[in-house]
DNA sequence: AGAATCATGTAAGGGGTTACATGATTCG
DNA sequence: CGAATCATGTAACCCCTTACATGATTCT
């Protein structure tokens, strides 16, 4: 079973650089982005349980001398595969570039993966096609009225988005 | 107590008007934007029951002879003054925007009512204050580093952000 | 001596969703 | 005659958060 919730494949990408457990997890996310994707505490004890019962991590325990025991968590070749599709995968609405299209850049370049250029392509099209169809609808509407407000804020954000993937995105993601 | 969710604030706007009962409120938002604020049916009545019991709205019901009865809202003075409390307050997060922000200027459209023009000015002040506080945090980090591209997509959403809301939010909100 | 760090959880609650229940009426 | 409309809800579940529990160790 696929991970519903993207907070889970942030989980899984945390692990691509090797076994971690829950504490380390939680201080990696909490330094990678100014703690902006880390979930809470507790809420990421949960997810691990998920993660592990459909087989996409696996765990084995470590007792510790000085220390509270720790369970040691590691990928499975299942739960890698998955965490690299939804990373080549690029995101469907505008309201999922804030975190999830910024967290698939930030494990391209932290695990120095290729194909970062690819995505980024894609992900101007799906936005090209967006802007399209928003266009022609605004063809359709009252001018002055609250719809061309709300169009019009629609086109600017795609609009944003798109150059910021030309000028920014795409030399980041190409720049190895 | 004032609610604490937004989608509370749009069911009472949608009483400004005039009272309604439920399924008439659910029709009046599924209308008035495409259905983006509406919330799920069974929610609606959740959240109607408890307008009630924190007195914002109040009811009475009405029996009808080829209808089912039904629950008629109606706003009480606490109620209006509530909704035009959060309508002239400007929003905090870049992500309210796109809903929250976008509902106050539905409701100054269609209920025509003064102080659009006040709010989009506080607005402005608010995101050119955040694009102040952006900027001079990009001269602290890394350039070419993964940060670099998180603030540089901040930075492009706040100002396209303030560019909709002075070529076209504030001309819509005082056309009139 | 008290605070922060290490380490893993449970419980309660918030705001939302879909699915389901009920039952009459009117439209095609 | 079946589907859509009118009208109001309950139940189950999802993802998330804060508060709380536990207990040792190391830093100040």
């Amino acid at each position: 079973m696929a991970p519903q919730s993207f907070t889970e494949y942030i989980i899984l990408g945390a692990l691509m650089s090797g076994a971690k457990h829950g504490y380390e997890i939680m201080q990696f996310l909490g330094s990678a982005l100014e703690a902006a994707w880390r979930p809470s505490t507790s809420q990421l004890y949960v997810l691990l349980k998920r993660l592990e019962n459909t087989k996409l991590i696996e765990s084995h325990t470590e007792s510790q001398e000085t220390r509270p025991s720790k369970r040691v968590l590691n990928l499975t070749t299942a739960g890698r595969e998955t965490f690299l599709e939804w990373l080549n995968t690029p995101v469907e609405h505008v309201r999922d570039f804030r975190m999830e299209f910024l967290g698939k850049m930030f494990f391209f370049d932290f695990l120095s993966l290729s194909g970062a250029g690819d995505l980024v392509e894609k992900q101007i099209r799906i936005l090209e096609k967006l802007a399209e169809k928003i266009r022609t609808r605004v063809n359709n509407i009252d001018k002055k009225g609250f719809m061309n407000l709300v169009y019009g804020y629609k086109l600017r954000t795609v609009e944003s988005l798109l150059l910021w993937l030309i000028q920014e995105a795409k030399p980041f993601a190409v720049k190895k």
